[in-house]
DNA sequence: CGTTGACTTAGAGTTAACTCTAACTTGTAT
DNA sequence: ATACAAGTTAGAGTTAACTCTAAGTCAACG
């Protein structure tokens, strides 16, 4: 698969896929005859997990982290789990704050729909 | 209220209440006899809403829109209404969105306590 | 065979939201 | 009175995450 067709399948642009591969988070990208990228689907199934990471606030730095101890193979497993499981706790309060100020949110609207609001 | 207080009341740094004042986010601070800028309740509850906007991932131009409609008066009442209602419906769907995430999180921390990874 | 379009690189530029610096003034404690 | 903490301003610097530019290569089309 081509830049321009594995762009668009991921909805990043081509400036961020090799920014990507730049800091590291995307790795051994082959090439074909002409030095031409050429993603496989094992980068789309990685890139669709970074999205996920990246849309639940874990910074590309951290990704990048996570990225480095799958590298490093098996030995790193425990502490990719440890990884994952402190976002999940991160991500579980995240949400929960987003439903509270939800909730205060639909407080404030209810002033304006009771004309209490000037 | 002096800065220090306010400050950390609030739990943001006086280089920001300063910004915040810059950009137009925070209007009319009074002043003391030497210059000094006091706070009052009214500031603090104004923050308050500015804060829980911010990390509900509002832009601060759009935060600007909604303070600049207010400083507009009754005469804006249901601009701001309108705004509130998309943001609501933006939060909505962004807590769908990461309630998704941490379903797909939860099945691959699933993976790694099966030994599935390597 | 020449143009078009997609690709390549290194490195510069952009944006949002702060964060800090320099130079200075003012208020409080010893 | 003098040190020290806290405040002031304009404007410069930082950070994360892109986003773009310049200069060039390469394959396919008419």
């Amino acid at each position: 698969m081509n830049m321009k067709e594995f762009s668009s399948l991921v909805g990043l642009s081509s400036y961020t896929l090799r920014y990507y591969e730049k800091i590291g988070l995307l790795k051994n990208v082959q090439r074909n005859s002409s030095g031409h990228r050429v993603y496989t689907s094992k980068d789309l199934r990685w890139i669709e997990f970074v999205k996920r990471l990246k849309d639940t606030a874990m910074p590309l730095e951290e990704i990048q982290e996570y990225a480095r101890l799958r590298e490093a193979g098996s030995s790193s497993v425990l502490q990719r789990q440890a990884l994952l499981e402190k976002h999940k706790r991160n991500l579980i309060d995240h949400i929960t704050q987003q439903q509270s100020h939800l909730a205060d949110l639909e407080d404030k609207i209810d002033l304006y729909k009771k004309g209490k609001v000037r």
